[in-house]
RNA sequence: GCUGGCGUAGCUCAGUCGGUAGAGCGGCUGAUUUGUAAUCAGCUGGUCGGGGGUUCGAAUCCCUUCGCCAGCUCCA
C-alpha cells in the first residue's frame, strides 16, 4: 500500500503495517512525542493496522486531537487505578477537556482529597507497568456480556443507546467502553496530577444518582505540568472575589446572600462604566427610561413570566394585592411604549434602561459578582419594522464590539441560536428573523457558532461570551428577537398606509449584568485598571509632614481638574507609602519632598515602572487628562 | 437545589489526645522627620459562623441551621 505523508512524500509499506511501525522508520532524534495518528483526516491509534493507500499524519501533544488522546488515556489510567483500589467502583464517563480530564465514578464510599494522593501513586505504578493499550471491536452482545460480568451497570446503560459498532479498550485487566483513540501504552503518560473532587449527576440528570467526579491533568513534560499548575495559581490571584476584598471594591454579607454591597471604590468603577455607556448610547440614538422595581402580578401574568419564570421571582403582598419584584425590564418597558402612538416615521424606537432586576438563583449557583440574585442590566428594547431588523442588528454589533474594545476585551465568542422545537410565531417570521441575524453577522464579518434549536421560544438570538480568568465563559451581550411580547401587549404603530401594524421587538444587552461585567473587568485587568476606571488615579506622597500643606494644595488642584487623587498624610516613611500604593494598584504616585515643595514640582512614579523624574503639576494633569479622555493607560501601551 | 469540602481577631493562618485561644499583618498611641516596595516601641484585638446536645470540661465529638468554596443541575 502507498502511504502519503504531510510533507507530500510517499512510501510503500506492506498491508497491515501500523503507524507506529512507520514512525519507527521515520522518527528522528529530538522529534516531539507522537501520541496518535490521523489517517485520511480521522484520528486513530498508533497501533491500528493500515490496509490501503492512505494519507498519514502523526499527532503530537501540540495537536488538539493529540492532546485529547493523551488526556483521554490519562482518564483511563485514573479509572484503572480507582478500580484497583476500590473494587466496587463503577465507571461512568471520562472525557478529555480543554486542558484536563475527568472521570465520573460511582463508589461505595466517599473520597477525600487525601485519597487523590493514593490514586496518583497507583497511577504512577500502572504507568511503570507499561501496559499495552489495545483496541477491540466487538458486537453489542459481546460488550454487554463483558460489562455485565464486571458489574459495570453504568456502562451497560450507555451501551443500550449505542449502535452496533462498539469498541472497547483494554490495558492489563482493565477494560473500558470507548471510541478511542488511545496511546499505545500506559508508559506514555509521564506527568499528571489529580486536581479536585466534585459531585456530578449521572448523565447530567438531576433525578439520577450523583457520581464522584475526579478531575486531573497530564502533560508529556514536567515543565508543562508545572506551568499549568502555576497558571492556575496565577489565575486564582486575579479572582475578582479576592481582588474585590483586597482592593476594597465590594463585600458580601449573609444578610443578603448573592447581592453585592458596593464600597466607594467599587462604585467608582460602576459609575465610570455607566457614564461611558450613556455617552455611547446617546450617540447611537437611544433614549433612557426607568421603570419601577415592584409591579403588580397582573403584569407578570400578561407577560408570561408568571407561567414560565415564577420560580425565580420574588413576591410581595400588600393590601390584598400581589406584587412581584421585576426579574426583567421588558414588561414595564412595554407600558412606556404603549403610552405613545408611534408612526412608522418614529421607528426604530430605542428605549434603554439600566434596570435593577432580582432573580432568585439556587444557592449553589451564586458566584461572587458573576452570578448574583440582584443585578443591573444594561437593557434596551428596540421597536422596529421587520425590514429594519437587519440594519439595527448590524449597528448593534458595531456598538457591542466598540464597547468591548474600550474595556479591553478582544476575545469574544459569538453564538447564533435558532428556532427551538417549542416556539411561537409563524415559520415565516422565524425564517425572516434568522436570516436577518445571519445577514447582520455576515456584514459584520463575524465568525460565530451556530446553535440550532437553542433560541428562546419567542425568537432567535445572538449571544456574546467573554471568558473569566479561570477560562470559564460567561454570556454578556445578547440580541434577542421577540415575536411574543408585541402580541401579548398588542403593540402597534401606524404605517404609511394609515393602518395599525405590529412592530418587531429586539431585546438587547451589551454588558449584560453590570455587576458581572465589573467582575470580569477586575479579572481581566487583574485589578490594574486603566486610568479612566481606576478608583484612585493618583496618590500624593509627602516625604515629611513639612510638605503636608503643599500636598493638600496639590490634591485640591488635581481634584479641580476632575481627577480622583488622594494624599497619604500618615506619619510613615515614603517607602512604606509607596509599597502600600503599589499594593493597592494606584496607577500614579506623586512624591513630594522639600525640593518639590520649594520648586512647585512633583516627582512622578508610575505603578510597576518606578520613578519617572520631576514634572510640574500641570504636566501631570495634562498627561492624566489625556489618558482618561482616550481611555488608555498612561505612559505605556495597554497590554490587554 | 444536589454531592463533597470549609467556617478560629478586620485580613492570612496555627491550635497536638477533649483540659484556661495564638502568630504575622492591620488598627490605636507614642517616638522618629524620613527621597521611590515595609522605622521602632507599647497597646488593642475573639459569642472559635449561629442554635442545640454529649461531657466534670468542647474551637476540638454529635445533631441542626446559616454562609462560603468546587462541581453538577438550572440559566426567560
Amino acid at each position: 500500500m502507498l502511504i502519503t505523508f504531510t510533507d507530500g512524500s510517499q512510501a510503500e509499506f506492506p498491508a497491515g503495517t501500523t503507524p507506529q511501525d512507520i514512525l519507527k522508520e521515520r522518527k528522528r532524534p529530538g522529534d516531539p512525542l507522537v501520541v496518535g495518528a490521523r489517517v485520511d483526516g480521522q484520528p486513530v491509534d498508533l497501533t491500528r493496522p493500515l490496509h490501503q493507500d492512505t494519507r498519514l499524519e502523526f499527532l503530537t501533544f501540540d495537536d488538539p486531537e493529540g492532546r485529547d488522546i493523551y488526556r483521554h488515556s490519562s482518564a483511563h489510567l485514573m479509572a484503572q487505578a480507582v478500580r484497583e483500589l476500590y473494587p466496587g467502583a463503577q465507571l461512568g464517563i471520562g472525557p478529555a477537556l480543554e486542558d484536563s480530564f475527568y472521570y465520573d465514578i460511582q463508589l461505595p464510599e466517599f473520597l477525600n482529597p487525601e485519597d487523590l494522593a493514593k490514586i496518583e501513586a497507583r497511577m504512577a505504578e500502572i504507568v511503570q507497568r507499561k501496559l499495552r493499550i489495545e483496541r477491540q471491536d466487538v458486537s453489542k452482545e459481546e460488550a454487554a456480556k463483558l460489562f455485565r460480568e464486571r458489574g459495570e451497570n453504568l456502562k451497560l446503560e450507555l451501551l443500550d443507546e449505542m449502535d452496533d459498532a462498539i469498541s472497547v479498550y483494554r490495558q492489563g485487566d482493565f477494560v473500558d467502553l470507548c471510541r478511542g483513540p488511545h496511546l499505545p501504552t500506559t508508559g506514555y503518560i509521564k506527568h499528571f496530577k489529580l486536581l479536585s473532587l466534585a459531585g456530578a449527576y449521572w448523565r447530567g440528570d438531576e433525578s439520577k444518582p450523583m457520581l464522584q467526579r475526579i478531575y486531573g491533568t497530564s502533560y508529556p513534560t514536567a515543565e508543562a505540568l508545572q506551568e499549568h499548575l502555576h497558571r492556575y495559581e496565577e489565575a486564582k490571584k486575579r479572582d475578582h472575589r479576592r481582588l474585590g476584598r483586597e482592593l476594597d471594591l465590594f463585600s458580601f454579607h449573609p444578610e443578603a446572600p448573592g447581592t453585592p454591597f458596593w464600597h466607594p471604590k467599587g462604585l467608582v468603577l460602576m459609575e465610570q462604566a455607566i457614564q461611558y455607556w450613556r455617552q455611547m448610547h446617546q450617540r447611537a440614538g437611544y433614549q433612557e427610561i426607568r421603570t419601577p422595581l415592584i409591579l403588580s402580578d397582573v403584569l407578570w401574568r400578561m407577560s408570561g413570566h408568571y407561567d414560565h419564570y415564577r420560580e425565580n421571582m420574588y413576591f410581595s403582598r400588600m393590601e390584598d394585592r400581589d406584587y412581584a419584584v421585576k426579574p426583567m425590564n421588558c414588561p414595564s418597558g412595554l407600558l412606556v411604549y404603549k403610552t405613545y402612538q408611534f408612526s412608522y416615521r418614529d421607528l426604530p424606537v430605542r428605549f434603554a434602561e439600566l434596570g435593577h432586576v432580582h432573580r432568585f438563583e439556587k444557592s449553589g449557583e451564586l458566584h461572587g459578582l458573576i452570578r448574583v440574585r440582584a443585578f443591573t442590566q444594561d437593557d434596551a428594547h428596540i421597536y422596529c419594522t421587520p425590514d429594519q431588523i437587519e440594519s439595527e442588528v448590524v449597528n448593534l454589533i458595531g456598538l457591542i464590539f466598540e464597547i468591548y474594545n474600550t474595556f479591553g476585551f478582544h476575545e469574544v465568542r459569538v453564538e447564533l441560536s435558532t428556532q427551538p422545537e417549542k416556539s411561537i410565531g409563524s415559520a415565516e417570521m422565524w425564517r425572516r428573523a434568522e436570516k436577518a441575524l445571519e445577514n447582520a453577522l455576515a456584514k459584520a464579518d463575524l465568525p460565530y457558532e451556530l446553535n440550532p434549536g437553542e433560541g428562546a421560544f419567542y425568537g432567535p438570538k445572538i449571544d456574546f461570551h467573554i471568558k473569566d480568568s479561570l477560562g470559564r465563559s460567561w454570556q454578556c451581550g445578547t440580541i434577542q428577537m421577540d415575536f411574543s411580547m408585541p402580541e401579548r401587549f398588542e403593540l402597534e404603530y401606524i404605517g404609511a398606509d394609515g393602518e395599525r401594524h405590529r412592530p418587531v421587538m429586539i431585546h438587547r444587552a451589551i454588558l449584560g449584568s453590570l455587576e458581572r461585567f465589573i467582575g470580569l473587568l477586575i479579572e481581566h485587568y487583574a485589578g490594574d485598571f486603566p486610568l479612566w476606571l481606576a478608583p484612585v488615579q493618583a496618590r500624593i506622597l509627602p516625604i515629611t509632614d513639612k510638605q503636608h500643606d503643599y500636598a493638600r494644595a496639590l490634591r485640591e488642584r488635581f481634584q479641580a481638574a476632575g481627577l480622583r487623587v488622594e494624599a497619604d498624610l500618615r506619619n510613615e516613611k515614603v517607602g512604606y507609602k509607596i509599597r502600600q500604593a503599589e499594593l493597592e494598584k494606584v496607577p500614579l504616585m506623586l512624591v513630594v519632598g522639600g525640593r518639590e515643595a520649594e520648586s512647585g514640582a512633583v516627582s512622578l512614579r508610575v505603578k510597576g515602572q518606578g520613578d519617572q523624574g520631576s514634572r510640574t503639576p500641570d504636566e501631570v494633569i495634562a498627561l492624566m487628562r489625556e489618558a482618561v479622555d482616550q481611555k488608555r493607560s498612561l505612559l505605556k501601551e495597554d497590554e490587554h
